[in-house]
DNA sequence: CCGTTATATAACTGATCTTTTATATAATCG
DNA sequence: CGATTATATAAAAGATCAGTTATATAACGG
């Protein structure tokens, strides 16, 4: 995948997701892709060549047909990404002085 | 948090990531934040502006300083959504006609 | 070969995003 | 109070984006 700005752009989607969550149950034609969606067939063609340069999807040719599947190897790369922030985030959860501004707030907020 | 549309598309940006990542080291200041990047300080305000409107960062008032911090619940929330995916995915991995479909592939691909 | 089906591409529009400069606000220090 | 520091906001320019219609390509079924 290797492009996180493209990954996240394309996942910002609410239309992009439902696609994903699509392929999650298993493989699609852009047609049966494009059919719960109010929106014309050149829309959906586009948000899979958005998904597809993310690296979020994979297709085949059959025919006059385009079979779209999720590339597993994607939401990897992003939980690792993520992984990373919450591992630091853990690391400095029980430090002192996170506490400390975590008191000032209550103290301090603006109402 | 509550916005994936918000959050994917605050995470989407290289600068807002690095501000990210430099806020898992703990909390900072708008001028610290701003310091490493080739970019004025108002646009850095408006990376955060965007960041706290997607619920991936914190702030509180301390005299003319505004200290920002991460929200921690955000990030659980983006694993949330991929966690679906990657299930799904996973439950998926084993079935047959996948298998099928992948063989398919191997053969059909265009060159 | 012809019409149909599946998908892609192009051209265009309106909206949204990033960044800049210039300016405002508001707390602090002397 | 007056200057400085920290941050926010506004206006404007340029880029990018999501969607549309119209059209192209290309495989299939008879």
């Amino acid at each position: 995948m290797a492009n996180l700005d493209a990954a996240f752009s394309a996942l910002a989607d609410p239309t992009r997701r439902a696609i994903l969550a699509r392929l999650a149950l298993g493989e699609a034609t852009v047609m049966e892709l494009a059919e719960p969606f109010e929106m014309t067939q050149p829309a959906i063609s586009r948000h899979l060549k958005v998904l597809e340069g993310a690296g979020l999807i994979l297709r085949r040719v059959e025919g006059t047909k385009r079979p779209c599947r999720l590339a597993p190897a994607a939401v990897a790369e992003i939980d690792q990404w993520l992984a990373m922030l919450r591992q630091t985030l853990a690391a400095n959860y029980n430090r002192l002085d996170d506490v400390l501004a975590e008191m000032k707030t209550q103290e301090k907020a603006i109402p």
